[in-house]
DNA sequence: CCTATTACGCAACGCTGTTGCTAAATTTTT
DNA sequence: AAAAATTTAGCAACAGCGTTGCGTAATAGG
């Protein structure tokens, strides 16, 4: 994924993730229109266009007539070159989504899970779901991996499960390879949020900028997109924003604190005053924005989903009415474009980014004494 | 800064960044060292240890004699090859440091500032103290540039200030380019809590995690260090952690919500009670901690550090006793290792980390239909 | 004195994007 | 209808990066 060297094995590899990222932004696009984005040569766009043509990635689609001059060839993103299948592991559910290179869900599909399962039942209904889809029109071939998006804690680099909330065979799985070896598939493995975030990113194509995801669903998570890329935190522990405190003298949470978003947010919910839940969900939305300074909210999860329009209109009028807020302070908030099927689509992509997205250098050494 | 294309010329600077980042980490270092940290080629090590010498970044400091075999030459950093200068602007005061290669603070010099001071009289108070710093060793020739951390907000990406707090003259002021024009050197321009952690993260070095500085100054700020690189948020304005709302049923605070950390801190140390303040601000920090899973936490700020050890100690409670803590997450909470420097030494090593910092690639695109 | 070991670096190489220039396709002008 | 102007596409040579292959220098041990 990340690599510390920099050769020139590594310039081929990102400057063709430009092109395909002009790709997935644009609908349809021509070697100008890459030319102005990148600031590469005209030749060297050349190179890289025919270099992802003979994979197969992008292909001609007509010519432009501008007027004057010869016509420029117009080429667009082939969406089914490649899939990926994302995964939605929740504690009763998963929840299975083919998704294209252009980041285009296909299929859906829900499936219980057994009370308190254990990996190998895990393992199994995934192999049973993945055979079924990628036999859909015979995409085997062009299925580059499994991601799994599921509630940690866990270790992100290391595809390791460390403690899943509330699931008792879920103390350090080695979930990555595990799966890996009984799939058969490369498997990308991340927290639930963070997946879900990526899948927003990815769909709004390069020039998506700070952003988060917030979920309510038997608790409140938050995913979030940092600088261009996902931010996981030191510990893949990022996003337990729901045990964040927002009021002092707040009832007791589970966590040990008073005052936690979750459990002042579940008691109104409680209470029935969705009304009311929203707005103090609202708060907490604000106090991301005072600290992260986002450019978009995104609003997802089952029990948020429930009530859409009440959540929206309180995290959109509590971001508006913030009296901090100047005219060049500008933050969307929207519901997930993708609903229910946000954290596996999430999970798909980023398989798919980790082969056609831009490339990350390692941002840290390990240096010896 | 950050660009687009990646050619060759990138790879060249990308890798001479990172062996300048192992010579800040390591006091001394020889070719096996750069070797393992960064997995070049020991040829290309040599090459880049060659161009780097060349131009007295480092140079020779002896042999290493590991028993059998020929001796390995040790390299270390010239620190003295190149300096900054860096300014800490806040409402009444100038704060400017002398900053080498290596991330020393070699002076330090406090001067007041008119009330309501305008930017000339600012450029003006800059100018003497540049020419007093830069005539110390007649090291014009190896200064880089002036580095400005500065309350918000502004706008880095372009050197401009939008409407410093309190500060009647400051309003739209293209701070860098006048700046620039005026003293004929690189200005960079951040924001004050951001300029501060790049302090505790360049000194630290490129092993540096996710961390955060909290300062607690006539008001409380938090600078974020995330993925290697300092977040500034969409719009430079992250970081205003100290309107963040903490307690629901709390105090008004000046921006208009109620309960936020920086008022109910505020309320506790105007009673005296600093200690209960200390509390208050730990509960934040969990709260930073919480949602961005950071594995440093810096304190910070003249008011805090009138009391610095009340504050570290609930601090490291608040960190310790969080029950959600597990043995895997483990974070760290120190005092600024630089003091009152701590903002205006950022500020200079920003500039420093322009030249010889590991170069970012642009993670947005600019793209038209 | 010879050998094993370790570190260093020259030379050739493959690959990247760049530069210089030619060819092709179209509209506009003559 | 032919020539000129304009825009796009791409071949060929090039500079510069890290890599590879291999020879050389410097040390300790036998």
């Amino acid at each position: 994924m990340t690599r510390v060297t920099a050769d020139v094995t590594f310039l081929r590899g990102y400057n063709q993730a430009l092109v395909m990222a002009v790709g997935r932004t644009a609908r349809t696009f021509e070697r100008s229109t890459v030319v102005e984005a990148t600031g590469l040569t005209p030749q060297a766009v050349s190179k890289v266009i025919a270099r992802l043509a003979a994979d197969g990635l992008i292909r001609p689609a007509g010519v432009r007539r501008p007027g004057i001059g010869k016509p420029a060839i117009v080429y667009e993103l082939v969406p089914d070159s490649r899939y990926a299948i994302g995964a939605h592991v929740a504690r009763r559910t998963l929840r299975l989504v083919l998704v294209d290179l252009a980041g285009t869900v296909h299929h859906s599909a829900v499936s219980p899970l057994p009370r308190d399962f254990t990996p190998e039942q895990l393992l199994d209904a995934l192999s049973v779901g993945i055979d079924t889809m990628a036999g859909i029109g015979d995409l085997r071939s062009r299925l580059t991996g499994l991601g799994i998006g599921m509630i940690g804690p866990l270790d992100h680099a290391n595809g390791l499960v460390r403690d899943a909330h509330g699931l008792r065979h879920w103390h350090d799985v080695p979930l990555r390879e595990i799966a890996e070896k009984h799939l058969g598939l490369p498997v990308h493995l991340d927290k639930d949020v963070t997946a879900g975030i990526t899948a927003e990113a990815w769909r709004h194509g390069a020039t998506f900028g700070d952003a988060a995801l917030i979920m309510v669903e038997s608790g409140i998570g938050g995913g979030f997109w940092l600088g261009g890329a996902a931010h996981r935190g030191a510990h893949t522990n990022a996003g337990e924003f729901g045990h964040t405190v927002v009021d002092l003298t707040g009832p007791r949470c589970v966590c040990g604190r008073h005052g936690c978003l979750e459990i002042v947010h579940h008691r109104a919910a409680e209470a029935g005053d969705i009304a009311h839940a929203a707005r103090v969900l609202a708060v907490g939305v604000v106090n991301l924005l005072q600290t992260l300074d986002l450019a978009h909210v995104v609003l997802a999860g089952a029990d948020l989903l429930r009530h859409p329009q009440t959540y929206l209109a309180a995290v959109t009028e509590a971001v508006g009415a913030d009296a901090r807020r100047a005219a060049w302070l500008s933050t969307t908030v929207a519901l997930s474009s993708l609903g229910a099927d946000v954290i596996a689509a999430g999970a798909a992509m980023q398989v798919l980014d980790q082969h056609y997205g831009i490339p990350e250098l390692a941002h840290s050494l390990i240096v010896g004494s």
